[in-house]
DNA sequence: TTGGTATATCGGGAAAAGTCGATATACATT
DNA sequence: AATGTATATCGACTTTTCCCGATATACCAA
């Protein structure tokens, strides 16, 4: 994955906020039903409805993140579930810590 | 400083180029008379030199990166000299570490 | 003060990103 | 099979970014 790729992932105000929403998913987010927030993280739905933006934009930035590592998909039934993907934001610190 | 402001800095192949040659600027530029790459950096002119592209267009990234905190000036004479700035490199390492 | 060098700013054209509504696809239910 | 719901993809339009050359500004030297 290019870093530049991934900082241009982050440089937007609702997928900064998307990351920070699936960090703390119980914070951010409903119950879910048939599926826990640790394992497979949040519907795009859910996603959607808390940005206000429309659903082709959310589904956009979330494959946009995914390419970036950043978050990860599961697909249970006619839901994906996204959730953050720790290896992919250790990396990153990484990157800042050793070569900017 | 908004978020969103640095990560934009960091989306460009050049600009993060430009950061890697500062912090190590020894291994990536020739000897400057006058002025020590620790205490004020490195010239405009250098920085232009090694990254190929036209002078404007470096000194518009330089001050990109200087207003995402990512870097800091000094002008020496008919010099300006950039270098790392370690505290806004250091919040961004934070920032990814508690908010993301 | 005139000319030379270093850097910053301005104006613009091409490419990329932001964002939408419409449509396609995938799956579930009846 | 037919319909309904969730998500992904497409086409379009607007805004932003990339990057340049030209020009302005700041400083230095003769």
């Amino acid at each position: 994955m290019d870093q530049v790729e991934i900082f241009k992932a982050l440089s937007n105000k609702t997928r900064l906020q998307i990351l920070g929403w699936l960090k703390a998913p119980e914070l951010h987010f409903p119950e879910q039903p048939n599926a826990d927030f640790e394992n497979v993280g949040v519907c795009v739905g859910q996603i959607q409805l808390k940005s206000g933006l429309s659903q082709s934009t959310i589904s956009e930035y979330l494959s946009i993140l995914q390419r970036a590592d950043l978050i990860s998909s599961t697909r249970l039934g006619q839901w994906t579930y996204y959730k953050r993907n720790k290896e992919g934001l250790e990396k990153l610190s990484e990157i800042i810590n050793t070569e900017l």
